[in-house]
DNA sequence: TTAGAATATGCATATATATTAATATAGGTG
DNA sequence: CACCTATATTAATATATATGCATATTCTAA
């Protein structure tokens, strides 16, 4: 296999590390928002929003409507919608896993 | 949304980000090896591949197993092989748009 | 029990990334 | 046109991460 493709791979996975841009994600899996919205429901500063989304916009996971005086971002591809969704699952696995253990410690 | 599990997921998806893991994951859809034919089949050297290797086990991505001499490493939860193919998918795609793109550009 | 092979760990350096404040740009409205 | 608001960019600092060398550990076998 060409080494190449683990580096874009890489990169392309490096979108979902940061826990505000996974924020941003969750919040777009419902439809489009723009800057401002992010800002007010995630609570971040707009710098950090903005530098987040270009990032994003950057490497092709979201795309761009400017409308007036707003500019709105939404989820380019829905595989990223379902890339999402696949890692939480391993998560809240894990999560899970952790609890009956936790459990069993508890009350065995 | 509990903002904890941002950073759970942020964690997890850490593990992708290294082409040297990645190299590593894609190898071990195969089945497991030991550190040694790991070292082998990438050309990294070994106290990188176990540096890497330990960072995936922390985080319950692999499974460890020593017999004798040797230890052997596998994939531990089928869902990371699925994520795996996924996120390549997405990779593969905008590789094909580019390739479309170039076309276009280069034929049209 | 000592020698040798396989694997892990500690440490140092280099590089990448996030965050924030300050500032720039661009569109809309009076 | 001049001002205001939304968004983007720049720059500085702080923090995290990868790599490789040197060394430690663990197991096997003689």
């Amino acid at each position: 296999m060409d080494k190449r493709i683990y580096i874009m791979h890489a990169e392309m996975c490096k979108v979902f590390t940061s826990p505000v841009r996974l924020e941003i994600l969750d919040i777009l899996r419902d439809g489009e928002k723009s800057v401002n919205e992010l800002v007010q429901l995630t609570g971040f500063n707009q710098s950090n929003i903005s530098h987040h989304l270009q990032i994003m916009k950057d490497k092709g996971i979201l795309r761009v409507e400017k409308k007036g005086n707003y500019v709105f971002y939404s989820i380019a591809n829905p595989k990223v919608s379902k890339a999402f969704g696949m890692m939480k699952e391993i998560v809240m696995d894990q999560l899970a896993e952790s609890g009956k253990l936790y459990k069993t410690i508890t009350t065995g």
